[in-house]
DNA sequence: GATGAATGAGTGTTCATTCAT
DNA sequence: GATGAATGAACACTCATTCAT
């Protein structure tokens, strides 16, 4: 076995403290998860947050970083091990909502007390997840289409933005406390969404 | 014309102080939004505030309120001022994304700090708010059917509770700076929206 | 039956007031005793109480006041239904303690937060009290001598200041400013109270 | 001499705040010390009360302790410095009345605005510091049996529980809640208290 | 590297007091 | 006479951040 570099040591602290920083703020928000709850949750003293980040922003951007990391982790791992356009575009919409609504949606709450350069990094994470969840998307719509499933009705392009947006849909409801009973009713309501993509509400003709 | 009474003029102040509320707590959420900033905004003094509510959560209760009725004043009149069943699906869906927008997320947030007593109340709101949008919903559904529109595969009761929840989708952007371009690219996704959910993607026969 | 004149209805007022105001700082204590506490249990506005009174120390002068009253009231009335010099001393002791304990002792604590003037008029009450307290007590050395059940052995005039300052040495806590005139007129009277007790309780011959 | 270690450093700190906070509940009381005011004379931030103490309560707590063990410490290190039953008695009873006095009283003000827990608290170390008085008395009784100066006449245990409670009979006036309780118990010694002294001044045979 | 100690700036809240009516 | 409305000043407490070691 080799020794852990000094660089390895000190990645692997950081990963301890951003984890530690993730369950925090998606626990409390942004506002009131505090530097002090995270190095206790890490079990470092309060100061050594500032050795290893600049400031509270700074932690918590690398949260949801790792949040959205673990996200795509999670979904891609599932989805490739499904088969056929019908199963897997359910998958596509259903684990999403669930992992959003458990770790995401409070970390974005954070906006409005961020200085401007953090406002735009958490920008661009957000529009670089969308654009990797859309590339899911229209991945998986080619593949329907090849499989002669569906057709290309709307252009997947936009399809692919639309499906993604109402997906995250679960956002909404953010740190209610009955986690289960709501999340049941909306992953039931979740597959009633799911058919009514599939088939419209409008009669044909 | 007659002097205002003195209720009246109590009330008049209160609305100011409500109507500045939601603004602070629109543009910096409920941890941010602090009574100093509101009792600024209303031009009185920060102890004045106690005077008119018992606390921070109860002013806030208020705020949420507000945008509440301010939200189903427009979208019932709007709703009310077009005619035939598309015409008015498109306004259901679009109006709302606009205005929860602009109001009603951050005012959400409020939950995690909240003690028991108001996160109740705050969901009542939010399920009676829920019901009154399901209810409109679910009369236009029927309109819908009375045209010889719409078919009822999918019952209108279910129905109205998925739309509704999808329409909610908004919240997830919540407070990101430019608005406007955000806000149109939202809503031109959300007219594809609407056309998928009026025709379905799969193939017919 | 004649009408209250303007001045009895003031005074009555006046009255309702210090009699919350004695029950509200005898629960609470001066500083967390409250104008607002008072006027709501005389039933009154807040603001109506800056008519009657100048400021909260001018209210709670008028309670010591009353309370002193009520005191003596009751002590003197209860000694002159008794009869012999023992009954009576025993009256003369346990009542007021009672009644300080009850009433008094909460009421002085103001001391310290407050203004000059009104310390020299509380010390000065509680000096006539006291006075009028060894009037009591001598009266009733007096009577026991002309019972001929007591010698005067420490001189009366010694004697009822010992015993009225023993009684009331329950207001020695209170934090009065001239400490050191205080403590040296307690401490020579306390040096008679010991050689009473050892008086009482050394052995003779 | 060896440098100060790290604990000692911060006990030492410690020390300075709970002797500032000693002075300012003594001279201030309870609900008027501020906790401000106390950092000023401990001459550290207002802050940084707060990283030595939990709470306003917590410091106040710590100064009363202080208080009682700076009492222990004078009064007995006082009467071991003497001889004799008579001279030691003296001590015994003129030495807590002057320090009670400057210290103790005024910090036991503070029951009415405490949470249960502290009041608790508080009411053990008065139990505890009576106990050791009582021990104190007791112990100098049975010297004085030993010298034969005193008899036993009224019984020690009872003696020291009076005279205990005639000295402490200052803290009596504090607002304890089980009012019925002690007040029975206190009239019951007054009693005692009352034959002794009648024993002291009437007339034998 | 790591942190104990320290704090400035701010928060929600209370309350005696004022004043126009 | 009486008071509703308004507030300045204060208070206990929190927290992100710094800095000497």
């Amino acid at each position: 076995m080799e020794e852990l570099s000094t660089q390895d040591t000190l990645e692997l602290k950081k990963a301890t403290i951003i984890q530690a920083a993730m369950e925090v703020f998606a626990k409390n928000g942004y506002a009131k998860g505090s530097i002090g709850d995270i190095a206790a949750k890490a079990e470092i003293g309060k100061a050594t947050m500032y050795y290893y980040f600049d400031s509270k922003e700074a932690v918590f951007m690398e949260a949801v970083k790792l949040a959205y990391r673990r996200f795509f982790e999670v979904i891609e791992n599932q989805v490739a091990s499904l088969e056929g356009f019908e199963d897997r575009f359910r998958a596509l919409v259903r684990i999403p909502i669930r992992y959003i609504y458990d770790h995401l949606p409070i970390l974005f709450e954070a906006r409005n007390s961020f200085p401007a350069a953090y406002v735009a990094e958490l920008e661009a994470l957000q529009e670089k997840g969308r654009q990797r969840m859309r590339d899911n998307l229209h991945r998986l719509f080619l593949e329907g289409m090849a499989e002669n499933k569906i057709d290309d009705r709307f252009g997947f392009e936009a399809l692919s933005n639309v499906v993604h947006d109402w997906m995250m849909m679960a956002e909404l409801n953010l740190g209610v406390q009955e986690k289960q009973i709501i999340m049941q009713k909306l992953e039931k309501e979740q597959d009633l969404l799911i058919e009514l993509v599939l088939y419209g509400i409008l009669k044909r003709g």
